[in-house]
DNA sequence: AAAACTGGCAACCGCAGCGCA
DNA sequence: CTGCGCTGCGGTTGCCAGTTT
């Protein structure tokens, strides 16, 4: 069983990359190419390095034309609508961000926007949500006999499709917001998606078109997308996949750049009020959406059930 | 001023798919 | 067809700097 590793991993150098190591591998690079080998390209250096360390200094750090500091509000849009429409496919979303990494993208979900979107989780209520997820099928619990899972990736876009949409149910009635081959927890479907998105998608790509100026249109093309993979989902018409991003739009700007053009209660005081349910709930001041991670266990079940059986899975 | 805590980011790890012999 | 090696990817970890107590 098992796989030799890749390298020596006694000889090989670990941890931060000196100026000396970056200017090695990247005029070696930039003079010869990769070569097609990354694990022959430390050898030929002469760099204590793993192949795989190589090439991922290279992708995210050294390659020319890489963006490092702040995503624009645009990024954010972009990254929050593919987000929820096809989970944490990170090099598929980074593709849609010229000079962004994978790398990149994920750090600045897991650090940043997830946080500006989803609210920090109250501690006291987080252990609830762990019990929650325990009583769920999940990937870590599912065993052989085929019970069906949520992702955490899958729970996030849940919880945001909710804030999104004020009420849960309503959710259940915008397909482009769900995912379709991502409702699968397996790796494997992941990538299958992933081929299927990138082989029926050769026309539409933001890289090639650079970024668009609205996130209706990446909504849209993302819908497109998406739509070649959405086996078993119906599509909705173009006039409710319209009203349904521009909807989305409004609000995803409201919880990305605070209260705002639709004003501080906006996103709650149409279907479900404040208190009514816990998850989504302001905090003191009413600043800003404090317990949204707040799921109670039945909440949580709740939510699972209607996402099982809308999708039948 | 120092310790503890938090957030951000770079890098590593391990899995899965792909291509080739 | 099968096994092996390489690549690509997403999740996770660890370090460091900034902030708070």
């Amino acid at each position: 069983m098992g796989r030799a590793p890749c390298c020596d991993k006694a000889t090989v150098k670990k941890g931060p990359w000196s100026p000396e190591e970056d200017a090695m591998l990247k005029n070696y690079i930039e003079e010869h190419g990769t070569g097609g080998n990354w694990i022959a390209l430390p050898h030929k250096i002469g760099l204590k390095r793993c192949g795989k360390s190589c090439r991922l200094r290279w992708l995210n750090y050294l390659r020319p034309n890489i963006k490092h500091g702040d995503f624009t509000p645009e990024e954010d849009s972009i990254i929050c609508s593919l987000y929820i429409s096809i989970g944490s496919r990170w090099s598929i979303i980074a593709a849609q961000l010229p000079g962004r990494t994978d790398n990149d993208v994920k750090n600045y979900w897991n650090t940043k926007l997830k946080k500006r979107l989803l609210g920090r989780r109250k501690d006291h209520r987080q252990s609830a949500a762990a019990v929650a997820v325990a009583e769920t099928p999940t990937d870590n619990n599912m065993s052989g006999d085929g019970e069906r899972a949520l992702s955490a990736s899958a729970m996030e876009r849940i919880q945001l499709c909710m804030q999104l949409q004020q009420n849960p149910l309503a959710a259940q009635h915008n397909p482009v917001m769900w995912p379709a081959a991502g409702v699968q927890s397996s790796r494997a479907s992941n990538t299958h998606s992933n081929t299927s998105f990138n082989s029926s998608s050769s026309n539409v790509t933001v890289a090639e078109q650079g970024p668009s100026s609205s996130l209706n249109e990446h909504l849209m093309m993302n819908a497109q997308l998406e739509g070649a993979a959405m086996d078993g989902l119906a599509s909705p018409s173009s006039a409710e996949n319209s009203n349904v991003m521009i909807s989305m739009e409004a609000e995803l700007e409201e919880l990305l750049y605070g209260e705002g053009s639709r004003g501080k209660a906006g996103v709650i005081d149409g279907g479900v009020q404040q208190g009514d349910v816990d998850w989504w709930s302001y905090d003191d001041q009413g600043k800003s959406p404090a317990g949204c991670w707040d799921f109670t266990p039945a909440e949580t079940n709740a939510v699972f059930q209607d996402y099982t059986s809308v999708y039948d899975i």
